[in-house]
RNA sequence: GCUCCCAUCGUCUAGUGGUUAGGACAUCAGGUUUUCAUCCUGGCAACAGGGGUUCGAUUCCCCUUGGGAGCACCA
């Protein structure tokens, strides 16, 4: 036997703008470009805007930020173009209506002038007789001539495919062999009119102009795979392959929506999850590699992602384990740069004291789940809180002991020079004075009176950061406080 | 209601016709620590149920149960 010629692997992801793109469609963008990328394919970027209505150029503007937050960039899209544009369906009406008005000459499709209610009607008769509502065929058989005439009398139609009663198989890359019988589809509406056919159709027809060789999307479309299957049969296209992927439930096991959570990615962005974060979660949210590895960049993932090992059942969005997992990146990015990441989530006075930020943030790497955890836990690094005496005390010590502790610590510090304090130069000492006097006794009235807060980071490192002169005049402020 | 899909710890999951069913998050208990966080050590915790097939099923098949999605002139 001659093995095929292998057609270049083609993917795509294709977004209505009706809304701002969200955790499901964000892994789907992800599995089809590591798909694209591991086979050395294209991927598309397609603006499936035939719906004039709900569609917004926002959406798509979002939609675009997003992936390119992600970094998932496209091979082919509206915004860079390509060999098999334009990729707003919006601008592709002239190719759908040659096809549609092909299915209709070949009798594949035909003018349906049922009204509204009259569907309605049809609709609950076959409810209540237990049987799944479709559509009866009663305009199938009005003949050219008559449609014509209604046609031009001005009345109002849509364009039916006349869906074939057989029996349709397709095999799924991750869920192995899928069968329907297309009895129980009825006949589709494909187009509203000529000029605006439904996502459907376009679809249908778009995936084959675009020479797309695998849909890899999510599991709430495979009921409409044999209803595409169905249309390219009846319009001699060649089969493309299928990956439904599973779910993201909300905790309930619900399909994830609004209701629950913050679903848009640009708020994942917005609360200070790092886009690496993203992606490593979004990965695992249905696909686990073969060792217990937890950490992924994209290019570990090409190497590694495999469609096949893709879970069959929805996975539950855990935000813990996210929180977990954006803390563990921000831990191992160096402070230079996440500085940078941080910039937005920071007043302005913040970042002109550049070395200040750094070194804070040095510090609150480790105690950090999300970037925007930074601007609350880091405030006393930049201005000193006003605080209440009494959080100085530790245990039972009177305020006497706590000034005689402090004015030790003062002397302590001033034996080091200004360009010289650091950790190395204060730390062992400072522990050596604790040993005598009590360390709570020493150590906690020194760091609330660096930090103000009854939780911080160690005074130590505080000290560092501030340097002698701020140092210094914060113990003062604690001892005035006492005084 | 109908169609399709699915089923391992609370969650994400690894896994094999014979395993002490593994890891991570969460949780609990210790330890380190001036506080908080981190960190270290340890614990709890799962093959939905019933039939087959088989010497042997968590694994293969069937049924039940449970869950999910879809059923538009939306996508």
């Amino acid at each position: 036997m001659i093995e095929p010629l292998k057609k270049p692997v083609r993917v795509r992801f294709a977004p209505s703008p009706t809304g701002s793109l969200h955790l499901g469609g964000a892994r789907t963008a992800l599995f089809n470009w590591l798909f694209a990328k591991q086979h050395n394919g294209q991927f598309i970027l397609r603006i499936e805007d035939t719906d004039i209505e709900r569609s917004d150029i926002k959406y798509e503007e979002s939609i675009i930020q997003g992936l390119r937050w992600l970094e998932l960039f496209w091979d082919e899209g509206p915004d860079i173009g390509g060999n098999f544009g334009p990729y707003k369906q919006s601008e592709r009406l002239d190719i759908y209506e040659k096809y549609l008005k092909k299915l209709i000459d070949e009798e594949k499709a035909y003018y349906c002038f049922c009204s509204k209610e009259e569907l309605e009607a049809d609709r609950q008769a076959m409810l209540s007789q237990g049987l799944a509502p479709k559509y009866g065929g009663r305009c199938r058989h009005i003949g050219q001539e008559e449609t014509e005439k209604r046609l031009k009398k001005g009345e109002s139609a849509v364009i039916r495919f006349k869906t074939p009663s057989i029996e349709i198989e397709f095999n799924d890359l991750i869920r192995g062999k899928i069968t329907v019988n297309a009895e129980i589809i009825g006949d589709l509406v494909i187009a509203k009119n000529l000029r605006s056919p439904l996502f459907i159709f376009a679809g249908t027809i778009d995936d084959y102009e675009m020479k797309i060789t695998h849909i890899i999307r999510g599991e709430d479309h495979l009921p409409n795979t044999p209803k595409q299957i169905l249309l390219q049969k009846a319009l001699g296209f060649n089969e493309i392959k299928y990956a439904h992927l599973p779910l993201i439930l909300a905790p309930d096991r619900s399909k994830m929506s609004k209701r629950y959570m913050e679903t848009s990615l640009l708020d994942f962005k917005n609360q200070g999850y790092l886009a690496e974060t993203i992606v490593n979660f979004l990965a695992f949210l249905g696909w686990h590699p073969k060792d217990n590895k937890e950490f992924f960049s994209l290019n570990e993932l090409i190497q590694e992602f495999d469609i096949k090992r893709v879970q069959k059942s929805g996975a539950v969005f855990n935000v813990e384990k996210l929180e977990w997992l954006n803390a563990q990146y921000i831990r191992n990015i160096d402070s230079v740069s996440l500085a940078e990441q941080l910039k937005d989530f920071i007043p302005t006075k913040w970042r002109d004291k550049k070395d200040l930020l750094i070194k804070a943030l040095h510090i609150e790497k480790e105690r950090i789940k999300k970037l925007n955890d930074f601007k609350e836990l880091a405030d006393f690094f930049f201005e000193l809180p006003d605080y209440d005496a009494n959080m100085l005390k530790w245990k039972e010590m009177t305020n006497e002991q706590i000034i005689k502790n402090l004015k030790l610590l003062i002397d302590e510090i001033d034996k080091i020079s200004e360009t010289e304090f650091n950790k190395n130069t204060f730390e062992a000492d400072i522990l050596t004075l604790a040993e005598t006097i009590g360390r709570g006794e020493l150590l906690w009235p020194l760091r609330t009176a660096l930090s103000g807060k009854s939780a911080s980071p160690g005074p130590f490192d505080i000290m560092e950061a501030l340097g002698k002169k701020e140092t210094l005049r914060r113990i003062n402020v604690a001892i005035k406080k006492l005084s």
